[in-house]
DNA sequence: AATGAATGAGAGTTCATTCAT
DNA sequence: CATGAATGAACTCTCATTCAT
């Protein structure tokens, strides 16, 4: 069992798990080189510095999001409904059932006051989602009040996932999804 | 080399703002001791750990919100209608136009996972301010119907006041405001 | 049950167990405030220091040793056996069955080197002690054979004192007394 | 920026001398630090912790002795009178020329009450201190007499060499050690 | 490319002492 | 006389970062 060589979109990976659950102030380069299996000191040939390391996992959770996530609300050949359905599954995959929440709204309450560099990816997290889901909504909606009720759904669900994360119990924001879903119905 | 004289109390309100604007983490005992116009040791006066002094300002937190927010929805001689209008105004004033956002939700996704001594509290909040929502829906809904509504825009409240704090900008509040509101009207 | 106003003696005998339980460098001001019933601020009235309070800890045992222990060496119409018998038990109830050992060897290990200034106080302990054992064993021995068996046993008995704070056993400076006698034996 | 090169066991040497002159307490970091030419941080790469280091210096203390002392108790080939001149001059030169003493017996003293953790450490010396004496003396002695007079002796050792630091004399020590051979003598 | 050793700055905390009340 | 509040220095320890090897 060779040792495989940890590459860096590797390292970017386990780094974004930890940040998500513990914040960016409370976690050291220590416990990323931990968690990475590699020596501190290595860590600077991968990024120049800990606000680096952080922008990366940042962008690389936006690609993600944009590729696997938000991207099936735009699958052609399918009904918005199931399209809705089968962002939400993956949606939920991601972060109904990890005790530590959305990693980008937990940063956005840790650091958008203090690290303003980082605001518009996160930003872009956030319209992102919203476009996706209006562009569903107005399959049903006008495009002004789809576009309305898709900024309502985010919202609540970065509530609901606040309060998973608190009470430890995927039922907020399996239940907004339930609402997201409902808003396409009859 | 003067002696200045402060309350416990007064250290707790100035600790608050600077623990909302920075998050616990990135708040040093200088920061607080500069704020508060003490020396950093003089805090262990007051409070035996910077922890212990968190506590205590969502002790007062949680304290100020039910006595001044959260009771104005229970005011005698007055139309649900009314009650929500002033609680809301009195709420709007202290977290909207604050850049910092709401304070309880800002810990919760810096703290739940890795303080859960704190949880408890900011439960309460969550749900006192759900409770004081339920309470005057139920003057117009079912209390089954009302209780989830109210847990529902406490939820897009919380996601509201995160877009603000990123955005910088008051309307996501508002308007998530003037639903709460309209979920009122005929 | 009227409070009885502390007294500076009774401050400096509570002091002295705290000191010989946990050595001076280990003892803060609060411990020491905290053992006394006093607020810490009061020390200051008794004692310009720490470092005073240590030395009228020193001056009070090193008196107490020599009117209470030492001076049962020298009584008239009793025979030098029964003198040392009656100097031992007290020597014994004093620090044999108290964990924390001698309180004048413990300070002569741990502040000899760096606070020279006691140096003469802890001196005339040991010396007082091997005085007076001295004078006991002269009944039986040459002065000069005398002295140096005195010393010898002063000695042997901080060794003693030392294991017995080690092991928590006081059977290692009770067999050292019995050996102080049995010198006189026939 | 030079960055000075050491060794773990080199710094565990340097700062057994530190502590034996000061004590545990009254010993910084900063004066370790300063003793073994790092910077303060730097001490943590080495040992977490200052206990963690004490506790290295008890066990290459304990270790050298072991080695370099009470071997000498057990040479084949040398008669037991020599076997102690050897062990007695090696044990001189580490302790009766320093005026600091005895380093596990300050520590014994200073910590036995406070720090429960390096008793049996400190335990383990005074035991085969006494185990090699009493092996030497069972040349002349019955078992149970030759361990009463070994352990006796190092209690009158640890006297002695309480009494040496206090007067900065080595004669206290010497006289003792040339007790410990006349034992063997006719 | 990788790392172990080192670092300076700063973290939270403790301390002996002061002093206005 | 007593004390609670305050202090500045020093404490142990952590941190993000550097760099020779």
């Amino acid at each position: 069992m060779p040792k495989v060589k940890t590459t860096k979109a590797e390292v970017v990976r386990l780094a974004t798990e930890v940040f998500r659950a513990q914040g960016f102030h409370a976690t050291s380069m220590d416990d990323l080189a931990a968690a990475c299996g590699l020596r501190k000191g290595s860590f600077y040939h991968y990024f120049p510095s800990k606000e680096a390391l952080l922008t990366e996992t940042l962008e690389q959770a936006l690609a993600y999001f944009r590729a696997k996530v938000f991207a099936l609300a735009y699958q052609p050949d399918l009904p918005p409904r199931q399209r809705l359905q089968t962002m939400l599954d993956k949606y939920a995959k991601l972060l109904f059932y990890n005790p530590n929440g959305c990693y980008l709204g937990n940063l956005t309450l840790e650091l958008a006051a203090t690290l303003p560099s980082i605001k518009p990816l996160l930003w872009q997290f956030f319209a992102d989602w919203a476009a996706a889901l209006s562009q569903l909504y107005q399959a049903k909606y006008q495009p002004a009040f789809a576009d309305q009720l898709a900024w309502q759904m985010v919202m609540e669900m970065e509530g609901a996932l606040m309060l998973g994360k608190l009470s430890g119990q995927p039922s907020w924001p399996e239940q907004c999804a339930a609402r997201m879903l409902a808003h396409l119905e009859a």
